[in-house]
DNA sequence: GATGAATGAGCCTTCATTCAT
DNA sequence: GATGAATGAAGGCTCATTCAT
């Protein structure tokens, strides 16, 4: 209320650095891919010495690590944000949780980059289980109960854990595109896919 | 003096040397990642020496290049004899080709590392475009054409577009799964999902 | 209010707290090694801050060379205390002289592993000289002027700078061993090894 | 025999490098002490690439233990030889000993540094007890062996571990000094100093 | 006095590439 | 064809030093 705001405390600024040194990392990833991030590239897209990210972060797998485990968090947390809002009925989640990974804050060039890219070490290191693994299957279990309660609500011949696959592969699916394609179609036609998706699936719940 | 079968020729040999370190390279980036892959662990799994490798290929990226064309090649030979077998049903062609997809030559865990860790890189860098965009477009091709016509034949209410994209995206998301998932599913469960996916998509062609 | 005691002035204070890490850099030393010796080491083993280190020795080079000078300046009064308790019989002022070399004040064993760093690290750098040439110039004197006396005294066919030059290297050399042998032999031992060697000197003042 | 001399073969060649480069260390550690010696100029003073100290050593440690191997061996070799030329007489067997330490290949100025270099940071370190702990072992047995004969011929009043450990000391001593005084005697004074020990130690087998 | 964020020089190390054999 | 020594650019990391608070 009064017109001085305080500058941050030392700890916060501290957070503050790491945030944006680790927005940096996201950044830099997603524009000279994994195998191309150095400290100093992180550094310079921060404005910052290269000195500084290891004063933060110790090490370059620690950054990455921190990074990682950063986008999974804020993902997590959109979700549940997106849930929280979205009442009981099961065809009401399952859409908000659709409309959450079309939201700007998560379906960005940089993030979905950078996921890719994540994916793409993920298999010959342990790294990526540490950060995602728990998340990751929190995830599925949600998005199995959900299609669980749809299934028992609409009676289709089809086993829950299948079609909750089938969602998040053609979601992750259209993520990866917008990387890969030569010509990527645009994030509406990738909203539309998931639709058609969900229609196909539950279309009791979804009308066309 | 004897008849022994001439050496090969030089030529010959020339490819056979190629091939082998294609294959190691495919290995590598499988058991070590992309960025991690360097040509002296390349040699190593050939059991050859370190400066053959620049010989054969004057430099790590056209190394890289040749890996991720030979494999789209491979791919899209290995597409074209499932189809050239399949006879002209469109119900029997995407059969096929998902077939195809899951026989042992294709789906190995080499295979599936290697192409994820090239689409992790595929941003970022042209020479994913170049080795495998008029590859990808060709298939993107064929599979819409099989969808076109079985959405005519079974007067399906889907774009034959999203039809193709989403099967296209069942069946790499599975690929991804395999290598990145913590506990990963069996092969088998793969291909149940991606054909759980065609007969959601056609279900008067491919019943339940 | 209370007659609680002054806290210590200013200036007392600011020398405590430079012994305080004038000893932290002599744990360090012993502990780690010359080269490996760092402030941030120091000031964790001072308990204090990074900083400070700095604010009370501006250098790191500063650090060392008053580390230096005060066991250098240390070890002479130490000297002088143990001289000036002997009496003037210069037999009686070299077994005072021995004998403080082997009191648990300086025969520490981090003393005698930051005298042998410094020793290691005294070629190519001028700082040891600075800190002890004329310290230790002064103790060769005084050992030279008893071993004088003693010859002297007791007619030995051995020049008086032989013999003193003998009985520091069998001194220094001792303690060389403490920090160098792999099973270091007991200070006893290190006592008894130099005293065999006055008595070799010096038969007729120190009998067997 | 034939007057065009053969180039040394690959593997010689490959072991005239190390040894360069290992005379290289040496000369490096003694002009400017341990701490400061760096592989870059390590190189510099070899006239080589900074990478091929690694493609030969992989690591600065592994280099350092090389040389600090090397020398201890070289010191070995040369006392074996001095012993192997002296006969069986103890008395002569010693003065073939301390001969050898004053033999120029063994007493430079490059060698007594980086003895004294190591031997300051041998403390916090396991590197030199594996390199030289089993050497160093073998010449004080050697040098006991000696001592006890000559104890047992002259009937000297003297422990023989005593007398070797004395030896030993006055011999590191001098070469400590060499390195350390301000104003270093000469290296005749040096001898001067070890045949006094050894007279004052044996008088009946080395006569003043 | 004291803290700790920030900087940048310099080091060890990796690795693609060149080249002599 | 093939090997492996040699080079040098570039990256991660350490650490002395500076500086704002």
């Amino acid at each position: 209320m009064t017109d001085t705001p305080e500058p941050p405390p030392r700890t916060q600024s501290r957070e503050t650095r790491r945030a944006q040194l680790i927005e940096a990392t996201i950044a830099t990833i997603a524009a000279r891919g994994y195998a191309r991030t150095t400290l100093t590239e992180v550094a310079k897209a921060a404005g910052l010495s290269h000195g500084l990210v290891l004063f933060h972060f110790q090490t370059k797998e620690r950054l990455l690590a921190e990074t990682l485990a950063f986008m999974a968090e804020e993902y997590r947390q959109h979700r549940a944000a997106a849930l929280a809002g979205a009442g009981p009925a099961p065809a009401a989640r399952l859409a908000a949780l659709i409309e959450a990974d079309f939201q700007p804050a998560i379906n960005t060039q940089s993030r979905l980059a950078a996921w890719c890219a994540f994916w793409g070490e993920a298999q010959s290191r342990p790294f990526y289980q540490e950060a995602c693994g728990a998340l990751d299957a929190e995830y599925t279990a949600e998005l199995e109960a959900i299609c669980a309660a749809l299934v028992a609500e609409g009676g289709y011949p089809i086993p829950p854990a299948h079609a909750a696959r089938i969602l998040r592969l053609v979601i992750e699916g259209t993520w990866l595109d917008a990387v890969t394609l030569a010509e990527p179609y645009p994030v509406a036609e990738a909203r539309q896919t998931v639709e058609t998706t969900a229609r196909l699936l539950f279309p009791r719940h979804f009308a066309g």
